[in-house]
RNA sequence: GGUCCUGUGGUGCAGUUUGGAGUGCACGCCGCCCUGUCAAGGCGGAGGUCGCGGGUUCAAAUCCCGUCAGGACCGCCA
């Protein structure tokens, strides 16, 4: 149908005759004279008709495909594009034919700047297979493949094995809700889609498969946000007789592989900073390192204060270097977003040359206020900014993510997710992550993962001590997976399910097919996680995942393109023995 | 479950704070003119339940209440 694709055109192909196939991204109708600007997949190229001889010349309109054939030619001297890789040469047309019409778009597909607001989300999910159409999404998906190919490859040169494992499962224990299908051969039962492979892959390294990985998509049923899916896909993988170690170094062949595949680039630093320290540091498991305003703990020093929002709680600042000028109703404005946060609110002081301008001033000692300036290095014309609470958790958290809206808005994060890429090691997680309501450790990531060694005595004495021998990858303040070493030791698994409250009947019921398995001699084993929608939308410079996925959902989990979510046939229900409940008033 | 932002011709915006005729801008669309354009240009034109419902008022795009949709975030979750 065609023989050439109208971006590849070049000087070279000069006198050739070309069959081009594409849409009309643009006409130029001179009357005497008409320009095509025909767009495929590799890009534009300018044709020319005379409508002398092909009248049908100035019925074409925009986004019509077309297929054309004709002759390069040399532009004439004068009117070559060079804002155009093919702006050298033009396609002058003797047949030119409409394979099909078009009516106008609903919104329009160019990228070009000048074009300010962005078209309505719902709008652009609604018509998807148009918004495709726009360069900055064909450049995601393209993009997006380069990817998830280089990661293939480098698992594949690492000795690692595609496997596929099942969609239609039994819910895995990852913590989230899960997405149910039900079973019409057994009615009242249901399948699960897995959250993860998780369980599989373990079962794999007791196959002996030794080194496991497939790119899996896996479902959760939690509210969305821009970087989270109800469906997302992963690089998944396990290998046996391997620590931690091992496996974090595949994972970043496999990332650097990716990125390279993607930005021509290789990254060579993969450093490691435990899970206390970022959160010492960063406020966050998932630090942005890209700049400065590092928090600092200053809760020793207000220990015994006589100011009370401060004594006895834990205090961590930050310096904004240069930010004493910052408007009272910016303060402002960050002392609602820290409540919004879920903190008390946020102390400012502006650090003049011989005192702290603030409010509170007024309540810090003369030693207290050196130790501030001293502790957080700051100099006059700074602005130090302190969240205090009785949560040491909550006071890091609500400083640490206002440390990313404050940076972002004050210039010293980078605007672009995409670069400089700051890729960390986040290790020696804790084990669990809090007490449930019942008093119950709740896992950090799953009950499977292997304590660390030097915790595993007092393990039922302090279980919030415990650390673990999970690790995650972090870029620029995303968390791209995490992995662990798995316990492979039944009596040490079973006394992580006692401590979090999974009696020996419910971990037989719910997972005995992993610990039967563990009996018939299982490996030591490790594995690891990363998001592909992740990091592509990282390395696209995307702010939501939605702008690196064909066809998203919206956040309230629907897709306007298919109408999904729908009802279904009562017949459907009858024949896997399920009512519809009315709905709720 | 909660907080906040947005909804005005096909698209993106202004107009809403301080109620007074659907007023405006850019793009797109339709017609005519035009032989070297590059998002062509010129002239003319069409196109609106101001998301929806209710209320206040002599009068509502504008104020109030409710609701729907989209988005950001908290909870939740990776």
């Amino acid at each position: 149908m065609r023989t050439h694709y109208a971006g590849d055109l070049r000087p070279g192909h000069v006198g050739s005759r070309v069959t081009l196939c594409g849409w009309v991204e643009a006409r130029r109708d001179h009357g005497g004279v008409v320009f095509i600007d025909i767009r495929d997949a590799r890009g534009l190229a300018q044709v020319v008709l005379d409508p002398e001889q092909l009248p049908e010349a100035h019925r074409l309109r925009s986004e019509w495909v077309i297929r054309v054939e004709g002759s390069v030619r040399e532009r004439p001297a004068g009117t070559v594009n060079l804002e155009l890789p093919t702006g050298e040469v033009e396609v002058v047309v003797d047949t030119c034919e409409v394979l099909s019409e078009a009516e106008p778009l609903p919104f329009p597909i160019d990228d070009r700047p000048g074009g300010e607001g962005a078209v309505d989300e719902a709008l652009r999910l609604r018509y998807r297979f148009v918004d495709l159409r726009r360069p900055r999404m064909q450049a995601n998906l393209r993009l997006r493949s380069r990817l998830a190919l280089a990661v293939r490859q480098a698992m594949e040169d690492q000795g690692f094995v595609d496997v596929q494992t099942p969609t239609l499962t039994r819910s895995t224990p990852e913590g989230a809700r899960d997405f149910l299908v039900p079973s019409r051969k057994q009615p009242g039962t249901f399948y699960a889609l897995p959250q993860s492979p998780q369980l599989f892959k373990q079962l794999l390294m007791v196959a002996g498969l030794d080194r496991y990985y497939q790119i899996a998509t896996c479902w959760r049923d939690e509210d969305l946000r821009a970087d989270r899916a109800y469906e997302f896909v992963q690089l998944d993988a396990e290998a046996s007789f391997v620590g931690a170690e091992e496996v974090m170094a595949f994972i970043e062949v496999a990332v650097a592989a990716g990125i390279e595949a993607v930005t021509g680039t290789r990254p060579t630093e993969f450093p490691r900073m435990t899970w206390h320290d970022a959160m010492d540091r960063y406020g966050s498991d998932k630090p942005d390192t890209r700049f400065g305003m590092a928090l600092v703990n200053l809760t020793d020093l207000f220990a015994a204060s006589e100011f009370r929002a401060f004594a006895g709680k834990t205090v961590v600042g930050l310096r904004l270097p240069g930010g004493a000028d910052t408007p009272r109703n910016r303060l402002d404005a960050w002392t609602d977003r820290a409540k919004a946060l879920g903190g008390g609110g946020l102390v400012w002081m502006r650090v003049e040359p011989e005192a702290l301008d603030s409010p509170v001033a007024k309540f810090l000692s003369e030693p207290e206020q050196k130790g501030l300036r001293d502790g957080l290095g700051a100099e006059p014309g700074d602005l130090a900014l302190l969240v205090a609470d009785d949560d040491q958790r909550l006071a890091q958290t609500v400083l640490g993510a206002l440390r990313l809206e404050i940076g972002a808005e004050v210039g010293a994060r980078p605007t672009s997710l995409a670069e400089p890429l700051n890729l960390v090691w986040v290790t020696e997680f804790p084990l669990f992550e809090k007490l449930s309501d019942e008093g119950r450790p709740v896992p950090s990531h799953h009950p499977f993962t292997a304590p660390h060694p030097d915790d595993v005595l007092g393990l039922e004495d302090d279980p919030l001590g415990a650390r673990s021998l999970a690790y995650d990858l972090v870029v620029n303040g995303v968390e791209l997976g995490s992995g662990s070493v798995r316990i492979h030791d039944r009596e040490l698994q079973q006394r992580i399910f006692a401590l979090i409250g999974i009696g020996a009947e419910e971990s037989q019921a719910r997972f005995g097919f992993l610990l039967d398995a563990f009996r018939y001699g299982v490996p030591p084993h490790a594995g690891f996680a990363f998001g592909i929608d992740r990091l592509a939308m990282v390395l696209a410079g995307e702010q939501s995942l939605r702008d690196v996925i064909a066809f998203p959902k919206t956040q309230s989990g629907a897709d306007p393109l298919t109408g999904a979510p729908a009802p279904v046939d009562d017949r459907q229900l009858r024949d896997l023995g399920l009512r519809a409940a009315p709905p709720p008033d």
